[in-house]
DNA sequence: AAGTGGTCTAGACCACGGC
DNA sequence: CCGTGGTCTAGACCACTTC
């Protein structure tokens, strides 16, 4: 009898081997062990290993060749690369700064929760913070995460760090990637007012579901001025 | 023994309820059958049932939430990768429509011409089209193209074929990727009018420069509807 | 208590690629 | 021919939500 552990047999498999590629112990085209060894390897059943394979492939980690293996898939350069709002303005030369304009809880959003992946009626930390750049208004974040699993994360000086890096350093969580929807809106008066804009200007909306592995953990809606900003993607065919 | 088939049958399972969606007979919200219910319906192994929808869940077609049921996922138009509108629509189920509102050649627009890495002043094949779902305006989109390497391509019947497709068969060129500059604007009258909105309605702003291999091919700007369309991205840390 | 998705077992046959 | 991934069976237990 196998002792039960509270961490999936598959998730052990995916990490393993996202820890030696990460590493540089496997490399791009390396091959990884088939199904049948990392079943053998792990004491699990074909399925086991072959849904830890799929996972990682879905991921983008490795790649499989029917009737040949599975290899490590070359590395992607990200050109759409999730950075955070200090990052990227760093990395354009800018100062960023933040304001915190609330930090609260909440349990009324069904709709976040549902997004979270939490129950109806969940209480959330919500903090909505304003970014400016050279002291100009830039946008407007909301972001939703769990109350239960970022206790006493509002207390935290966020004018200070960064969201990404507290939830990493303190609740050793690392974001991995987002989905993103993205569309236009008119500026209602408060946000026009935060913004600086005149109201029913055109703003950019996006709203982002961050996760951490598989789990999401923060859902935001950021408002930009979009005579300052525009986001630039590369897409693939 | 079951007569083995050519198709999987998780395949089978997909589209029927790929069908179903697309067809309205389910609609965004609808609870879909169980794995149990969906197994013993098609006399499958619970493992299939469940590959099926985790299939399309991975196409964004469905949503599960454990311990309560798969649902048929908000019916977002979504432009994962690089695709021509008809494609698009087609995807999803749509009657794709274009009205060609003009296609002139041109020689006084030396910003596109830079982008398209051309000499400044030379001539454009420049096509506007209005794009159509069911009959309702959707965007309209601008589209700038060598006139020199692609002579005679405004005589092509573009509501009939995808630009895409007419570069491909006719030309022998293949769009491999695309560079997106994503911003926010309002609708002045003209557009206003063909989209069939308000003036100074938000309109998203899409700019393309349209690559086949290295060299940049098409340049082109659509504006959305942006209650009809949000862009959907992943990025990834 | 009943139902759901999430995980898992211990096997099986298939088509295909490489030797 | 052997190993690979792709598909599939017929069950099982768990944690969780809903009633």
């Amino acid at each position: 009898m196998k002792p039960r552990k509270q961490i999936p047999a598959y998730r052990n498999i995916c990490e393993l081997l996202a820890r030696r590629i990460k590493s540089g112990e496997l490399r791009q085209g390396d091959a990884v062990s088939s199904e049948r060894d990392l079943a053998a390897e792990f004491g699990v059943s074909l399925m086991t290993a072959r849904h830890a394979l799929q996972v990682l492939t879905t991921e983008g980690l490795l790649s499989r060749r029917p009737s040949v293996g599975t290899y490590v898939a070359p590395a992607k350069i990200h050109f759409n690369k999730l950075a955070s709002f200090t990052e990227e303005m760093l990395a354009r030369g800018y100062k960023p700064e933040s304001r915190v304009l609330s930090a609260t809880l909440t349990s009324q959003n069904d709709e976040v929760c549902s997004k979270l992946c939490l129950p109806a009626g969940s209480n959330l930390n919500r903090m909505q913070r304003l970014r400016l750049t050279g002291g100009e208004p830039f946008s407007i974040e909301t972001c939703y995460l769990s109350a239960q699993r970022f206790d006493g994360i509002l207390a935290q000086d966020f004018e200070l760090k960064s969201l990404f890096s507290i939830i990493s350093e303190v609740y050793g969580v690392t974001i991995s990637y987002a989905d993103e929807e993205i569309d236009a809106t008119s500026a209602d008066p408060k946000t026009a007012r935060l913004l600086k804009v005149r109201p029913g200007s055109p703003i950019l909306r996006i709203r982002q579901l961050l996760y951490g592995s598989t789990t999401p953990i923060i859902y935001s809606t950021a408002l930009y001025r979009s005579d300052r900003h525009s986001l630039l993607v590369r897409r693939f065919r």
